[in-house]
DNA sequence: ATCATTTCTTAATCTATATTATTTTATAAG
DNA sequence: CTTATAAAATAATATAGATTAAGAAATGAT
């Protein structure tokens, strides 16, 4: 299992000892998905919060009228999972799916717990990623509210510069709330002001 | 200091000895603030994560054209500070202002750093806090996207009955990211299809 | 290569919500 | 009780973004 990436990102919040990384490693389960392949299915409990070693997917909720609704993309060294159903331990709202063959690690829901008795220093890791996912998830939504939808394509566009290209554009829609023919004109109208 | 609603809170998700609450409580800081005044003002940095034991604060960013985009209310056993500058020290996005007289709890940035070292428990109290807010923030990401403004109200009305009473409806309509004058529209025509 | 499917573009029409302006109601202060 | 001020309601007009439909590109499977 490539663990290096995962060490590494670890080892940049809190210093594990040989030992713990030992310990941590024998506790986790790597997997791999084809494209199109679900981590998550909305109504299931989600088990696992994942490490992405490589591939991308996307997290998206479907409402009763059958519309997606996309919430994030998540690619290399970033998490994902139903952060909901995962800590109350109920059924997902969301859909997780790879959009590329995806290879992933995954923290299951019991071995995190034992984790956290016997790598203390792992509560504070977790904690310090959920500040930033929280500081990042209240930045869309002011986002949401006071941006205009070219506004918020370009900012997308500027903090994911590498998702932009891997991603097709319907989706991106999804993510900013827009149609995919609305985005389409943003694009050409930026195209055509340059 | 009034503790009690504190250390109820906490002892709900991990259980304090007495000495743990004592050490505590000798750390906190109880403070005042009149209607209007402010917890923490954009471009400052947060210093403070606070509790709060009575009072009602808004959460809210002014944009370049003067617009406030309030993210949160706070109430009665609710926490409430600009997360992101907490968490980074860097200078706040957005204002915490009193909307009544409120009392409140101050956990100092520093102070905290301490309580994790002295008792490591309040880590994994911190770890489940952040999760519940980063859940609940992604619900109004989504309730943005796929909810129109009248569903978005009516969610809300549900969801926080006593804010309702509580809360001018202009900042209302700033919460559910609409204007006033069509949030006024809304009610009227929910008072007529009844 | 060819055909089918998925993705993207363009354009016309439509709708939810914004904006502006005015009036009414509620709250507070003298 | 009266006046000043803030908040809410109403109404007319304007606009960002949705919807529908049709065609063009790109991608993928046979």
């Amino acid at each position: 299992m490539k663990t290096k990436p995962l060490l590494d990102y670890i080892n940049n919040i809190v210093n594990l000892t040989p030992e713990e990384e030992s310990i941590l490693v024998s506790k986790l389960i790597h997997r791999s998905y084809l494209k199109n392949q679900f981590v998550v299915q909305q109504g299931d409990v989600c088990k696992n919060s994942c490490f992405i070693l490589s591939g991308c997917t996307k997290t998206y909720n479907t409402d009763k009228e059958g519309q997606e609704h996309i919430v994030m993309f998540s690619i290399e060294d970033w998490w994902t999972s139903d952060m909901g159903s995962f800590i109350t331990q109920t059924p997902a709202d969301y859909n997780v799916q790879c959009i590329e063959n995806t290879e992933l690690i995954q923290f299951n829901y019991d071995i995190i717990e034992e984790l956290y008795t016997e790598i203390p220093k792992l509560e504070r890791f977790f904690r310090k990623i959920v500040e930033r996912a929280l500081v990042s998830s209240q930045k869309r939504i002011i986002g949401g509210f006071s941006l205009t939808a070219k506004e918020r394509y370009l900012a997308f566009k500027k903090s994911y510069p590498e998702m932009e290209q891997r991603i097709p554009q319907y989706m991106i829609a999804s993510y900013l709330g827009i149609t995919k023919e609305f985005l389409s004109k943003i694009k050409s109208q930026l195209i055509q002001n340059q």
